[in-house]
DNA sequence: GACCAGGCACATC
DNA sequence: GATGTGCATGGT
């Protein structure tokens, strides 16, 4: 049973590496760039929240003390482009009066805090739930958490791995319980995946086309 | 103009 | 517990 999974999702993997290659993610200069990021991308494309990002660097903003101060209507007029603007500027100020009011504004401070315990911490922010939280998690902190976003989603339905049904934690658990648990592993594996739907599997599509890698897949 | 994009929270039944 | 809706920009 389980050396089954163990085997496709190895031959998924191994598929979208030789046709995508290494994906270098997440596309981000420091890990607070990538919590940032990690918010602003929700349900939005990723090009949008590059401008917004590209705003605050601008005008060297991006840090946890300079956001924490920053007026939140500021905040949101700068992140426009990212749409939801104004609750994501809500969630990016609550994420940093978390950083900054408990661990002194610096990631690095939570370098000594169990994944799991840090993972209740996260979803306990307004506008962070489970995928947010896990991008921070593994491509921000490093930590070993396998991330489960649309596309993902979309792909195991699409090859009958998972049901309708199945919702964000039994879909990661069916990566965490297959697979080492490997930060780089899960890093490249979850960026195939967003590579391999945005180029085969949009949402309207009903079935893989060539010259999709999995579009012949064994399942 | 419709549909989509690397979700989440909250109201209502 | 399940289902529906608001949030909003920019690309195809």
């Amino acid at each position: 049973m389980s050396s089954y999974y163990a085997g496709i999702l190895e031959e998924i993997y191994r598929r979208l590496y030789r046709h995508f290659g290494p994906q270098h993610w997440w596309p981000a200069e420091t890990p607070f760039e990538v919590c940032v990021g990690a918010i602003l991308t929700q349900n939005t494309n990723w090009r949008n929240v590059e401008r917004a990002i590209e705003n605050l660097k601008a005008r060297d903003l991006l840090s946890p003390q300079v956001l924490y101060e920053l007026p939140e209507d500021l905040l949101a007029a700068l992140i426009r482009p990212a749409g939801y603007f104004r609750v994501k500027a809500r969630r990016l100020k609550a994420f940093v009066r978390w950083l900054v009011e408990n661990y002194g504004g610096g990631l690095e401070n939570l370098s000594e805090k169990e994944t799991e315990e840090l993972r209740r911490e996260l979803l306990s922010l307004p506008g962070i739930g489970p995928e947010t939280a896990d991008s921070i998690l593994l491509y921000a902190l490093e930590r070993p958490v396998f991330v489960v976003d649309a596309y993902t989603r979309r792909i195991l339905l699409r090859h009958g791995l998972v049901t309708e049904e199945a919702d964000y934690h039994e879909i990661q658990e069916l990566f965490m319980e297959n697979m080492p648990l490997e930060v780089e592993l899960f890093n490249e594996y979850h960026a195939l995946l967003v590579a391999c739907g945005k180029h085969f599997c949009r949402a309207r599509k009903l079935r893989c086309e060539a010259p999709c890698p999995l579009r012949d897949l064994q399942a």
